[in-house]
DNA sequence: GAATAAATTTGAACCGGTTTAAATTCAATA
DNA sequence: TATTGAATTTAAACCGGTTCAAATTTATTC
């Protein structure tokens, strides 16, 4: 139904391959033919079509990127970085979402591929399974982007610097004088749990706080994780911890609400300070201290380095690994602040 | 460098015809030159390159959600449920971002209209310009489906019943007896303001309660805009509303700090019901009571009523309107539900 | 075994662009 | 005016699939 390049040939008495000079702002084109046929082009409203643009170039200008769920925050700040990007190299961007379901990782992947996106940006299952696919990729060159470390699997990456983050927002409650702080750790899965408890013990040590293995509990993900976590923490018959330091914000939460309901109150008996600061931890009423990831940061400088990888697709450039640098938001819950008004705790956007 | 159907063919010995008969399962190629070609193909791990295929078909097996930030929970959810239908589909999604930027709404459907994507689900930017694309859409019978109404234009459209949620919503308050309840309205340019502020006054009309203009005050979508409207309802020389029902949920916290830090107790001095429910509601330590948008269920029904409208590109088929039924999530901060445990407050996933 | 019908395969055109060698036009020079 | 060279245009091949009328193979019937 729309017109095609040789619809406007014939309306502008010239041949196809012309208008195609045109279209490209070829030099061989003259001014005035190119004036005469960008007038009816116009004139037409005529747009040349991508797809058969694609087929020839080889080259469809559109990027994948596959997370678990871009409903999760996180990864719905970070495909705002990666559109960002794409938006200012006219890439679309097409988004998919593994469910945490394996099978589905693969499926997307290879229609990623018949598709021919000139590029992936991948949040990689981690364990469990061989990752063929993704080494299926890079046998085949094809130009990827890792947001988070495979054992075993040496290609591009971008991601947050855990253990840095780990061991800023443990050196912050150090240095506010806490001394027994619990590490409630991730879901099993996550290389960035054990990241992030090296950071911490790191801290410890840099401040000559003894290790203690009881402090170290396991958590999860999830609001209930933390609930339990805090739960069992209050019913040990040791030391209870002046200051936890959890692995992301909704076990942060979960804890909270363990301790004030048992009458510890957070911060002034219990500092507590979360991860990610996807959104929730400045809306609650004792607003919560976090390590923030720059979610969008990691998004921009994935793209990047993907669209660099796509330039230089068959050369052979060495795997390239980005740190991001975390921010820790001191907020109230670890007790380093007062009470403030709204306009404190509220990121500015 | 990927193989291509004529590298199959060769390798076969037969001709491309047939290795595309055997690929779309035809039931003209004999059982025995299936089961030769597709060892081949296997052995090869030949996937046929779908931008070729589209080329010839007309038709990408890809979708456009156009919305004005995934990174909003409320978008991020719908575009969930979009996947959901094209994954059913072996439909892909490209999702892009308005970022409530006229320009690049604009741009952005002239793009995915050159991509050739086969159907279009958008959030359209509403008041302030006259959406000619949006009526060139309609003009080239493209198919697509809105997500908020667009005035003057009648065309396939999917979006929450406003007016009954805010009519549930505003009743619930009545039924627990409160009698002075405010209306915080949305920014100016959102029609669903205006559709709950009716919802409102029904529900009031149905329980006699009469309707006090000072009630409604103007609000926003942001924390700063409940909080301040918070300070505005308290300084008032009027009797001061023992219920506020708030334009969303970030209005809504906005205004029970605003009261919390004036003495005013939530739910025991006056209750809040805030709206759309989109994640940090049942994370709060007084949980919010709040009307559900089912964007996932939105992003679901819009997704089939275009995948509909597609099959019946040239058809005339009269625009369908469906409003998706809100669901009240009673919680704490109306007054009717005492302070529970973790697991009421947070919804089943 | 020949004629006929049915099943299977294929050549060639097509989808709508890009590319490049060859053809044409134009202007400058002898 | 004829010659030459530069500027411009174009025909035809190509990208990798699908489609369908026509050709070929296979099976059936007499």
């Amino acid at each position: 139904m729309p017109m095609t390049i040789g619809d406007i040939a014939k309306l502008a008495g010239v041949s196809r391959a012309t208008v195609s000079g045109v279209l490209n702002n070829s030099p061989t084109v003259s001014k005035k033919t190119h004036e005469r046929v960008m007038a009816i082009i116009k004139e037409h409203n005529y747009r040349p079509n991508e797809v058969a643009r694609a087929l020839a170039l080889n080259k469809t200008g559109i990027l994948g990127l596959l997370v678990k769920d871009v409903s999760n925050p996180l990864y719905s700040k970070l495909a705002l970085g990666v559109e960002e990007i794409c938006d200012e190299n006219e890439y679309n961007l097409i988004i998919s979402n593994s469910h945490v379901d394996w099978e589905r990782q693969v499926k997307t992947i290879n229609l990623l591929k018949r598709r021919r996106v000139d590029g992936l940006i991948i949040f990689p299952l981690q364990k469990g399974h061989d990752p063929v696919q993704i080494k299926d990729l890079q046998k085949d060159k094809f130009p990827f982007v890792l947001l988070a470390e495979l054992p075993g699997i040496e290609a591009d990456l971008v991601r947050v610097d855990d253990e840095s983050g780990s061991y800023q927002a443990t050196s912050h409650l150090l240095k506010l004088g806490r001394k027994h702080i619990a590490y409630i750790s991730g879901p099993d899965l996550a290389l960035a749990s054990e990241r992030r408890l090296k950071g911490y013990k790191k801290a410890l040590s840099h401040y000559d706080v003894p290790f203690d293995e009881k402090m170290i509990r396991k958590g999860g993900w999830r609001l209930d994780d933390g609930y339990n976590a805090g739960l069992e923490l209050l019913s040990c018959d040791f030391q209870c911890p002046d200051a936890v330091f959890c692995y992301n914000d909704s076990v942060a939460i979960g804890l909270i609400r363990a301790f004030t309901e048992r009458g510890k109150r957070v911060p002034e008996d219990v500092s507590v300070i979360g991860f990610d600061d996807t959104g929730v931890a400045s809306y609650l009423e004792t607003s919560l201290t976090t390590v923030a990831q720059p979610a969008k940061e990691i998004g921009r400088k994935a793209t990047e380095l993907l669209l660099k990888r796509i330039k230089n697709r068959n050369k052979t450039v060495k795997p390239h690994k980005i740190l991001i640098n975390t921010h820790l938001m001191v907020r109230e819950t670890c007790g380093a602040n007062l009470k403030g008004s709204v306009k404190a705790q509220v990121p500015i956007d």
